[in-house]
DNA sequence: CCCTCCTTGGTAAGCGCTTTCCTAGTACCG
DNA sequence: CGGTACTAGGAAAGCGCTTACCAAGGAGGG
């Protein structure tokens, strides 16, 4: 691999020069010299070695993002918006999948705090599960102490900037719309019940039969894990429990499109016979059969303001910036009135 | 930010111990050094510095991966894939996403260079584009050149190691099942044109209608953009143009599933009137409806068999590894006999 | 014509770590 | 008890780059 002094060597000038030149410094160099040092550089294929700038400058540039999963659409959408911001701004963006194991992230911490990250964005649900945000928090703060940036999205328990969706009013409108259309008996998938997301999203629902003079018995509510399989399965056992349903509200796509698969394979019709709402508007929403009712989320758009929030310094140092965004209904043919 | 030479000041030790201790070098130390120097390192929150130990060992260790887009399922599950292997094997994961940019995949070797990454991975299609092949393909001699490993999954045109899904036969094995059900007037809706997989994959279908004493006129293939979009507006243009057309064959799901969705809304009834298959069999293939017949490629396996392949340097230096990925063809719902 | 000031390039001191080489201390043998 | 052979820890030389500081030379003014 060639060096700086390879390069500095064979235009017959000093590294200082070299430098300089490469990286277009302010200190002006007569235009020979640039000339030589330049074709000296495409001679050897010169690529200044990234970890020794670094370390020379020692000044953080990357971005570190710890999610779930990337390829889990809803963090995909994220991270395209995260990455886009980055990217402009000349940051290279390391992506981490936790898997949704608390473990990873602690470790995904110390390694991008190993790799002198500037900023660290935590997307996706947190875990209610005190130990863990304890030792989370303390690793963050440590990181944030020799100036680290951090920002959250979608989680508020913690140190750092925050974007967070609506959780809350995306599952009011759900109930909202289902208990507007006449609806009564109303079963719940819910995603894993240790997701701040899940519960935000269900402390919605309830709020929506409160204002609607029901309410949403325990019993009506399965836990899943987010993913199609335990949609499918979850569906099956609310029908089993309770034969007469007449809507599911799925608290994520990925999940109601497995209720939508079962209801299928039951020879149960949808909407007529039971109604089946989603949350997250993931493009697959729109493809199924029937098209998805479901809430959308801003999702491009708040990766993208996580990464800004995180690079721009709090004007004022007086505590976390939260951003709020909103949720939104889209009504599409999986929702109907009940039959009478 | 708390260094190594922090830690052996406060455990009275020199840096050298520190980073023996550190590292779990084989050098034995004391247990009360050990400890003492442990104990400091937990005081401080001590995390070495990766680019420091970069630049000291000069042992490259990151892996980058470029693809067209990690949110695209396609690369989505070859990611995961690799990520397993790579991460097993301590190994930090850099996605660059070239959104189907050929100047972003140069940019791209470029910073993977700067920074020292042991391996490149390309993934996604190449570009019939014999200018830009040249350049990449000088770009990556040059980073083999200094010691950097290479492995390319699904193109062959470059140097290095390669994992090659069987795109023709894929190609084939839809042709002949829609040719084999009778059908005789067969669309087709293939991704861009200057994509390798498109063609290979055209190929393959041209085989089998050779094979069933067919053919396939240029005028029946339409080119889109491996999106659902263009895969709706495709299938209008084929229909506008050729009404009588009995089945569509899309080249990839996503474009298969705008072609249902197009089907739907004009009323015309899959598999009854059109028959419909897809390519790649992406989890949403399953979901929709009806279920698409498709070609399934083991893309997770490819993506871990190119990390591995880039890292086992090969056992005789004669020639790049070639491994072939078989493809199966998937026969769901969306295919059936054209109508008599 | 001499002195000063500015310009341009070079010198060298790190950035935080690893690792080779060395030294001092200990154990063991004759 | 003296000498050899290890052993455990330290000193220091880089890894490839940036940048503060310095020096030399030329221009311009008195």
């Amino acid at each position: 691999m060639a060096t700086l002094a390879d390069v500095a060597h064979l235009a017959g000038v000093s590294p200082a020069t070299v430098s300089r030149i490469v990286n277009g410094s302010s200190k002006p160099v007569a235009e020979a010299l640039r000339l030589r040092v330049l074709a000296a550089v495409e001679e050897l294929q010169y690529v200044p070695n990234a970890h020794a700038q670094l370390l020379a400058r020692s000044h953080r540039s990357a971005i570190g993002v710890i999610v779930h999963d990337v390829s889990d659409p809803y963090f995909a959408e994220i991270t395209r918006g995260l990455q886009r911001v980055a990217t402009e701004s000349g940051r290279l963006v390391i992506i981490c999948n936790s898997y949704r194991q608390p473990e990873k992230e602690l470790e995904y911490v110390e390694l991008l705090r190993a790799q002198q990250a500037a900023a660290i964005i935590l997307a996706g649900s947190g875990y209610h599960d005190d130990a863990f945000t304890t030792t989370l928090n303390s690793k963050l703060r440590v990181y944030q102490a020799t100036g680290g940036r951090i920002a959250v999205i979608g989680r508020h328990e913690y140190v750092g900037d925050a974007v967070v969706p609506d959780n809350e009013t995306g599952g009011y409108l759900l109930g909202d719309e289902l208990y507007g259309l006449g609806h009564r008996r109303i079963g719940v998938i819910a995603g894993p019940k240790q997701l701040t997301t899940t519960t935000d999203r269900i402390v919605g629902l309830r709020r929506a039969a409160r204002d609607h003079q029901r309410q949403l018995p325990a019993r009506r509510i399965v836990y899943g894990d987010f993913d199609r399989a335990s949609g499918a399965a979850a569906a099956a056992a609310l029908l089993d429990a309770e034969p007469n349903l007449t809507a599911i509200a799925a608290l994520n796509d990925s999940m109601a499109v497995g209720v939508l698969a079962l209801l299928r394979s039951r020879g149960v019709a949808v909407p007529d016979e039971v109604s089946v709402v989603g949350f997250d508007d993931m493009p697959i929403a729109s493809d199924v059969t029937p098209a998805l009712t479901t809430v959308r989320l801003p999702l491009t758009e708040m990766g993208a303001r996580a990464v800004t929030l995180a690079l721009q310094p709090s004007a004022d140092g007086n505590g976390p910036r939260i951003e709020h965004m909103s949720a939104e209904l889209i009504r599409r043919e999986s929702s109907g009135p009940p039959r009478p």
